[in-house]
DNA sequence: AGTGCCGGGAA
DNA sequence: TTCCCGGCACT
């Protein structure tokens, strides 16, 4: 309702402007987009005075009444005042050159603004069981939660498209998730994912290819291009196999084209579950992957990557029972075969889920190693939520294996002694289990 | 006996 | 640094 109504062209464009107003006026650094969004509202108000004017003050009223924004009082009093004050003797004033002064300085604004990286600390309390917004919250939390503010759709050039049809700079819808249980955050990442492309039949999906390498998060829009990155940067040139492996280390990620901010929504709040995480855009001026190329020998195991990576189900991990996205964390040990999760029904009783290793067609041989020891997802999403370890998938709490031992099942209780290949490595070195740590 | 993993050592 | 294992604590 709220989020929705605010995503539309109008009414958003004055919630971006309050929402910069009250950046602003608090002396916090303001968001980017809020910022940017404010900016180009104001643009937008300037070239459609008195359309804008009543929509404000309609929209003022309906926003004060709503409890979800009752902590936003700064900005309408001060968004009044300002637009009110230049309204009531309103833009029809302003000679063009004005209008025109407005709209360099809003860009120079545009342009200083958005190489920062947003660290935003929008202390939007909670809306309240008014309901009125799982998503109104998650409007600005999924800004906060991310850390990968550095996404720009365009880059460090400062340049910001903006589809003025959709320009409330509402990220994403997904954030909340995070609050839910561990596992319907992984089924609500798809289907937020769904949603938010239901949501804005506007914005074209577009499809960027992101190098899987550890340590690179190279995103390329071609498959042809992250092919060669691949092949170039971390296979080498190498045999008929390497050249065939390329599709190993790739991931498609849809994308939103247009809109920045739902564009990089869906995958701040992925990324923005672990820490120092980061999403690399190629766009982006400079992907830290970019430079930090692995030396082909450490090409085989080396599986720390300095972030999280976010995926799409790709050749790797279609299996990935419910998640869509797939979280690539830093191992200590380099942690973990390229299994797939599945659960695969047993009948011994109550073994759960039971990573099976399909990677592709390689055998699970423990001689043949893939290159890539991907993070299955279901390991990645236990590090992921390492916070809320009780949570797991509900294949898994079906299951009871709480032994009187520490409380998870280590790997060697999961794959057994039979499957010590698929133990993550630390197990296998006889160390503090990473996989399924206490 | 089985398990988890620390500490240490080999490569 | 990576990998492995003896050995201990614990159940």
């Amino acid at each position: 309702m709220g989020p929705e109504d605010r995503a539309g062209p109008g009414p958003g464009r004055t919630i971006a402007c309050q929402s910069g107003l009250q950046a602003c006026v608090s002396g916090t650094r303001p968001d980017t987009q809020q910022t940017l969004a404010y900016a180009q509202s104001c643009i937008q108000a300037e070239k459609e005075p008195g359309h804008h004017k009543n929509k404000t003050s309609d929209h003022l009223q309906q926003l004060e009444t709503e409890p979800g924004w009752s902590n936003l009082t700064v900005a309408p009093t001060v968004h009044l005042s300002n637009v009110s004050a230049t309204g009531e003797t309103p833009y029809s004033f302003r000679s063009p050159e004005s209008v025109e002064m407005d709209e360099i300085m809003a860009a120079m604004v545009l342009t200083s603004l958005s190489c920062n990286p947003v660290v935003q600390s929008p202390p939007q309390t909670d809306p309240g069981p008014g309901g009125s917004s799982s998503s109104s919250s998650s409007s600005s939390s999924a800004d906060m939660e991310c850390g990968g503010g550095e996404l720009s759709d365009s880059g460090s050039s400062g340049y910001w498209s903006w589809d003025h049809g959709n320009a409330s700079p509402t990220p994403s819808p997904s954030v909340t998730e995070m609050d839910s249980s561990p596992d319907e955050g992984l089924h609500m990442d798809l289907e937020h994912g769904e949603e938010l492309n239901a949501k804005k039949p506007k914005s074209s999906l577009r499809g960027v290819y992101k190098c899987l390498w550890p340590s690179c998060g190279k995103v390329l829009t071609s498959s042809v291009g992250i092919k060669r990155h691949i092949r170039v940067l971390h296979l080498g040139s190498g045999s008929d196999q390497t050249q065939r492996e390329e599709d190993f280390y790739y991931t498609k990620i849809s994308c939103e084209a247009v809109d920045t901010s739902s564009t990089s929504a869906p995958s701040q709040q992925a990324l923005g579950q672990g820490s120092s995480s980061h999403l690399i855009w190629a766009s982006c001026g400079s992907p830290p992957g970019s430079g930090l190329q692995i030396p082909p020998a450490h090409r085989p195991r080396s599986n720390s990557s300095s972030g999280l990576v976010l995926t799409r189900p790709s050749p790797l991990s279609q299996s990935a029972p419910s998640s869509f996205w797939q979280i690539h964390s830093e191992h200590l040990y380099q942690a973990c075969s390229p299994i797939q999760v599945s659960v695969v029904p047993r009948s011994q009783g109550c073994q759960g889920w039971t990573p099976s290793t399909s990677f592709s067609g390689h055998s699970n041989t423990p001689l043949v190693k893939p290159r890539c020891r991907s993070v299955s997802v279901g390991e990645q999403w236990l590090q992921q939520n390492r916070l809320q370890p009780m949570s797991v998938s509900p294949s898994r709490t079906h299951c009871s294996f709480r032994k009187g031992r520490g409380e998870a099942k280590k790997c060697r209780k999961v794959y057994g002694v039979e499957r010590k290949d698929q133990w993550c490595t630390a197990c296998r070195w006889k160390k503090a289990c990473q996989r399924f740590p206490d």
